[in-house]
DNA sequence: CGCCGTATTGAGCGCTCTCAAGCTAGGTGG
DNA sequence: CCACCTAGCTTGAGAGCGCTCAATACGGCG
């Protein structure tokens, strides 16, 4: 459902990639929400915004909350491809194909995202050079992430989805301290281990004092002895923030 | 060292994704390979391209032969991050850092690629639609790559690695028949696995006469059966041929 | 308060890793 | 042209990590 548009007080907003052009400052204007964001829809846990070989249409801001994007293969598995939290954009994926290749799902109750069309996105590449560099620096970033989930050791692949999940998170949260959107099960399925593994390590890590975690909250206590089960598995990079403007 | 331009009747260029601008035909005149590349490189094995926090400058067509973009990690460990075959374009994962996030080194000898500045390919974008639309493309289709890598068993993850190099070369090549440009090293890396182990599943294939391998030369003798294996492990996508106009 | 999805913990097995020893092929130099 | 040399590939044996299956605990939401 439609929801009201664009409030540059709105920390969800505030927090969002796109926020210099909805903020609408100066020679932006012409980006205002009405523009850009065609509408904002609220999903409820586990509500599909949209499925695989859907026609592509739109990328979406989210704006709270998180998604995640999965493929159904031969055995009924799913097999999640990304994860995207607030202040990130899914959709590009589908440019390739004109469809959506894979299945974008929320996984969090209170997840709004920004349904933003890609033409008339594209369309507004040419009056605004700064929202072009825009979209082909958040389509660059992904290649950035998840390098580690081949790791050999499932301790190197955890400690570094956490890393990677603390940086993501950074204009949102403290560094060291987060809430994961996903289950356990989602975790192990991103890093290609099962479920009991992943509360394994969980266990493993708190009493080794490096992290603590209740359910979905985290705080990582050490982040140099987290960093070195990672292994620097990430390439260092800088929090995407700076490039918000 | 430079090389001579662009050939429209050079096999290697053929094959490129961004032949149909170097080909010049009607409006696209100014972008023949003078304007959109710079110049050629010719490389050797286990030569390198760019290095890990070179500052970003170029993006680089993939003419003949093929690279690997890679990640030491704090052992030392090389860890590849993406493979990159004749008629691919990489170096847009330097966009988001503004420097290499990866090394780039060519696993083939005889590996020549088109150095192209990003910032003449960025002006050009506004010329030509197109050329934007198709620079989008490539980056999406980056994003359908290596999604079996997490597989839970080293034979699904390999037979959905050979299924996708199979696509991907599907514009140079028979569909079933092809070569591969890395090692076995090269592909456990890629894959999680130890090189052993993907020695021990090429032999197990061939035994089970799902496909012949002689050395680097492979050969998909049972199509189903390998698909079967990688579980629809890919989406399926379309053959990138089909966008090459 | 009771339910159901999620998380934790345990036991035992099997796949893949490691280490190590041959083998093959392609390139080099005599 | 052939012998050597080296990097890459294959094959084997044994160990260990993570998976499966199963039971229990937790916690959010009605």
């Amino acid at each position: 459902m439609p929801d009201e548009g664009f409030d540059k007080n709105n920390p969800t907003c505030k927090n969002c990639m796109l926020y210099c052009f909805c903020s609408a400052p100066m020679d932006y204007q012409a980006l205002s929400a009405q523009l850009l964001v065609r509408k904002k829809h609220k999903l409820k846990h586990k509500e599909l915004l949209y499925s695989y070989r859907d026609q592509f249409a739109n990328v979406y801001a989210v704006k709270a909350g998180g998604l995640k994007t999965y493929h159904v293969d031969a055995d009924g598995q799913e097999r999640i491809h990304q994860f995207y939290l607030a202040g990130e954009i899914l959709g590009f994926e589908a440019i390739y194909t004109d469809y959506y290749p894979f299945s974008a799902i929320a996984i969090a109750s209170d997840t709004v995202v920004c349904e933003i069309p890609y033409e008339s996105l594209l369309g507004y590449v040419y009056s605004y050079p700064e929202l072009h560099r825009k979209i082909l620096y958040f389509m660059s970033q992904r290649y950035t992430f998840g390098l580690y989930i081949t790791a050999p050791s499932a301790e190197q692949r955890l400690a570094a989805f956490l890393l990677e999940l603390s940086g993501r998170l950074h204009a949102q949260e403290q560094r060291q301290e987060f809430s994961l959107s996903m289950s356990r099960q989602d975790i192990g399925n991103y890093l290609g281990l099962a479920a009991e593994t992943v509360s394994r390590l969980f266990t493993r890590l708190q009493q080794s004092n490096i992290i603590s975690a209740n359910n979905r909250k985290i705080k990582i206590l050490e982040m140099r002895k987290l960093q070195w089960l990672a292994q620097d598995r990430l390439p260092s990079l800088p929090p995407h923030k700076a490039l918000i403007s």
